[in-house]
RNA sequence: GGGGCUAUAGCUCAGCCGGGAGAGCGUCCGCCUCACACGCGGGAGGUCAUGGGUUCGAGCCCCAUUGGUCCCACCA
């Protein structure tokens, strides 16, 4: 495996909305509000809510053995992360990439603040959409007497009109746009204009355009330069904007507003219309889009090297489809609106001048305003969105921007493992953040993985109580099984659905290794076993080493491709099946003492002992990445040559361990064996009983490796003895058969043996022989395959060809055996 | 409205480079065989969403359609 230097690095805590609104919450259990503590009394009392809860979880994790530590957390939020934030922020600014400007935000008039995208919940509500029209004036500015009707469900927001607009296509309107019309109730001169957005299938094809109170109509507003008219104060009340409705609630000026426009005769009609209106989450109180300055980073030029790097492939993203989203994202990227209207977070290291209203932004407070020598200042009460802190956290975890040995290692690091839903907002702004801070990237690749939803598919989340506690899960089915089952059962960047059934299945995997462990320790003498020479170890120890080899090979090949999930379902096969279900099952008889023992019986012992232990041995440290623990006690109690398997050496394929003769021979054997238990369950035949088995060759070879491994046949396949020859001499004419390539098996069990139900196998079986020649057949009578394909396959389906003849022929002599 | 992901056994999902369809769970049959019943042995079960195309050959590559799902934006 290659070298990592992944840090795991401290946790980290960072600005949040969650955070805010849970305290928030507890503090209206004792009846008071934010403002009553004041900022400095709310963080107090965040820190305190933090650290107990906090404190909770790694009392618990300690419980489980964990050796972390609360004051070894470290938070974003202490001093030196909000260091590394305040550097970056002046930075940036002092570059001109960080700016204020205009911008809607929602803002609830309830709870007095703005609140998140996030934050705003769509219903569906029962309103009305209001005709109206506006007059049109002439150019010389009196009343044409024609006029221009939209529909509008927010009647009230016409006092902030500043246009009207419709689509450039519409050709009904063709001739109006430029023109000017009266606002009524207000009797401001407002234009008619064309845009984009207006679509003409929709109501008129007129839309009336209220640049401060609509998110849509502010960015048309912006495109025809249209001015910004705020008619609201931040309770929701008609402002001094509002002419004679100033003071009036929103929904109150709305009535009278309407009241007003059809006295005017410009109210056309009342139809009923059911919206979607966002509401706030919390309260539910439908929220007003406002016009507020906001702090922003300008993002056209630091995305590039972002982009570049994914390109280029200096970052790597796995899966490769990711790239596809991380590019939707920065070839549309908009500038970022970086500050929050919360408290629980990074405040911005922006200050006024009390005397001047002068912009400084500074690493510390500034003592003298520049421009006109004011001592007193206050700080922008904003705080800093979460992801601009979580961008930093590559370096600002590492003490930057002090350049410590731990920053100089560990950046930039390997692989980032993340969750594909915050590529935008935490992967791509690390990216580019690294770029512009450190000049480097943070990481060189980037492993994504999908989120675990509930059984039905859902995310998991408190409102629905369909949440897992992995606690819970550890507690019932242990870490490695829940580690195991998160790992395994979907691609890289695919959800998974969580199932209780999954976890289980799992941890009587981590149990059939334990069992499996104990049998060898059991069997293991006071000293360790000695290296067995080559001649002592026999082909079924040969056999499994290869099948090991192997799979260090491809389990180390798929680990390094990320196949994360590919290479761990290789060991859960060859530990469970090859392993323990074969390799042990053969080794056993050579493990119990007999009463008088050869030096023979004693170094085959020997040879078995070492074979099982550094198979196991091996096979635990392919494991060990999935599931630490188990592999972890087995290893320290199973050896004592190592002190820990986490820092043992990752198996290596070794071109010496490739016995492909062996591999070979003992799966004919197995062929062999399955063949016997299949005909002897179909028979109905109790284990019990016992049945001579004859093995029919003139392969010498299959001869001699039968010979050498026939007391498998007696220890797994229930026979009774073993009889190897060349014809079919002394063989009952109805026995039972069992076709292999390069030899027939017989069982003589006429007494037992109903003759129509071996028939009626052997026929199915020659059915599918059948279809096997069939398709072997066609393919290489297709000349165009014979042209095309590559060599080696058209060999292989030759060889595959002529096994089948020959069963073929083996069964069809059977049938006819039996049918005499 | 924009952009992803996805469709394979009854269920949940694998399937690496295009070359005879796999696992776990469930189900059926037989077993408490001295590591393990959280187990052992054996079996049944699939038109790989639909329709085209490329190829000697498609679960896999291309196009279209339909269903599921997520992210972003949002309907005057």
């Amino acid at each position: 495996m290659q070298g990592y230097n992944t840090l795991w690095q401290p946790g980290t805590d960072h600005a949040s909305i969650a955070t805010e609104v849970k305290i928030i919450s507890t503090l209206k259990e004792e009846g008071i509000t934010k403002e009553d503590l004041g900022r400095d009394g709310f963080l107090e009392r965040a820190w305190a809510w933090k650290k107990e809860y906090g404190g909770r979880i790694i009392s618990q994790l300690k419980k489980l053995g964990s050796s972390c530590d609360w004051d070894r957390e470290r938070f974003t939020m202490d001093e030196g992360c909000n260091k590394a934030v305040n550097e970056v922020f002046v930075k940036m600014y002092n570059k001109g990439y960080i700016y204020k400007g205009a911008r809607m935000i929602n803002w609830c008039p309830v709870c007095n603040t703005s609140i998140s995208d996030a934050e705003v919940e769509y219903e569906e509500q029962k309103g009305h959409f209001w005709h109206i029209k506006y007059p049109i004036l002439n150019d010389d500015g009196s009343e044409s007497g024609e006029y221009i009707t939209f529909a509008t469900t927010r009647p009230e927001t016409m006092l902030g009109d500043t246009a009207v607009a419709v689509n450039p296509g519409d050709e009904r309107y063709t001739a109006l746009v430029g023109k000017y019309m009266m606002l009524p109730l207000m009797n401001r001169k407002i234009p008619i204009i064309a845009d984009e957005y207006v679509d003409m299938e929709f109501g008129t094809g007129v839309v009336k355009i209220t640049p401060a109170h609509d998110p849509n109509d502010f960015e048309v507003g912006k495109r025809h330069d249209l001015p910004v008219i705020n008619i609201m104060n931040d309770d929701a009340t008609i402002n001094e904007n509002g002419g004679k409705y100033a003071g009036m609630d929103r929904y109150e000026a709305r009535k009278a507003i309407v009241k007003d426009l059809d006295e005017l005769g410009l109210l056309v009609k009342i139809e009923d219309y059911a919206h979607n209106v966002g509401t706030h989450d919390r309260c539910h109180t439908t929220v007003e889009p406002l016009v507020k300055l906001q702090w922003f980073v300008k993002m056209d030029e630091l995305i590039k090297p972002a982009r570049r790097a994914v390109e280029t492939g200096e970052i790597k993203l796995v899966p490769e489809s990711m790239a596809k989203t991380y590019y939707n994202w920065t070839d549309n990227i908009r500038d970022w609106c970086i500050s929050r209207q919360l408290w629980w977070g990074h405040r911005i290291p922006a200050y006024y001048c009390d005397d001047c209203k002068e912009t400084v932004v500074a690493l510390k407070a500034p003592e003298k305003c520049p421009k006109c020598g004011g001592t007193h200042f206050t700080q922008d009460p904003d705080t800093l969105d979460t992801w601009f802190s979580s961008a930093l956290w590559p370096f600002s975890t590492l003490g930057w921007p002090e350049q410590t040995k731990e920053l100089k290692y560990f950046y930039p690091t390997d692989v980032l493992v993340t969750g594909y839903d915050i590529i935008f907002f935490w992967v791509i702004r690390m990216i580019f953040s690294g770029y512009a801070h450190m000049g480097d990237k943070p990481f060189k690749t980037v492993l994504f993985h999908g989120l675990v939803r509930d059984d039905k598919g859902r995310k998991m989340s408190k409102s629905l109580g369909n949440g897992i506690d992995p606690l819970e899960v550890i507690d019932k089915y242990g870490a490695d099984a829940l580690r195991l089952t998160l790992i395994t059962g979907n691609a890289p960047g695919n959800d998974m659905r969580f199932y209780w059934e999954r976890v289980e299945s799992n941890r009587n995997f981590a149990n059939k290794i334990w069992n499996a462990s104990r049998f060898i320790m059991m069997n293991l003498p006071e000293e360790a076993p000695s290296l067995p020479a080559e001649g002592e170890r026999t082909p079924a120890d040969k056999w499994i080493l290869s099948k090991l080899n192997n799979l260090v090979k491809e389990v180390t090949a798929n680990m390094e491709k990320y196949e994360l999930g590919v290479a761990v379902q290789k060991v859960y096969d060859f530990l469970w099946d090859e392993y323990c279900d074969w390799y042990i099952e053969m080794v056993k008889p050579r493990l119990y003492k007999k009463e008088n023992e050869t030096g023979d019986d004693v170094r085959s012992r020997n040879a078995a002992l070492y074979t099982l232990k550094e198979v196991l041995t091996d096979a635990l440290k392919l494991l060990h990445p999935y599931m630490p623990f188990i592999t972890e006690e087995i290893f320290t109690t199973l050896q004592d040559d190592e002190e820990s398997i986490m820092i043992s050496s990752w198996p290596e394929y070794r071109a010496d361990r490739e016995y492909a003769k062996e591999e070979a021979e003992i799966e004919t054997v197995k062929e062999a064996i399955r063949g016997i238990r299949n005909v002897r369950t179909q028979m109905n035949v109790v284990p019990s009983r016992k049945a001579e088995v004859y093995v029919v060759t003139e392969n010498d070879d299959v001869k001699a490796s039968f010979a050498e491994n026939e007391y498998f046949l007696k220890t797994l396949g229930s026979a009774s003895g073993v009889n190897i020859q060349s014809d079919k001499t002394g063989i009952a004419e109805d026995a039972v058969a069992v076709m292999l390539p390069h030899a027939v098996l017989y069982m003589p069990f006429s007494d037992l043996v109903d003759l129509e139900k071996e028939l009626e196998r052997l026929e199915k079986e020659e059915k599918r022989l059948e279809c096997e020649l069939k398709r072997s057949n066609s393919m290489l009578s297709n000349e165009r395959f014979l042209s095309k394909a590559p060599a080696e396959k058209i060999e292989e389906e030759k060889a595959k060809l002529a096994d089948y003849e020959k069963l073929m022929e083996q069964v069809k002599k059977q049938i006819a055996d039996l049918k005499k």
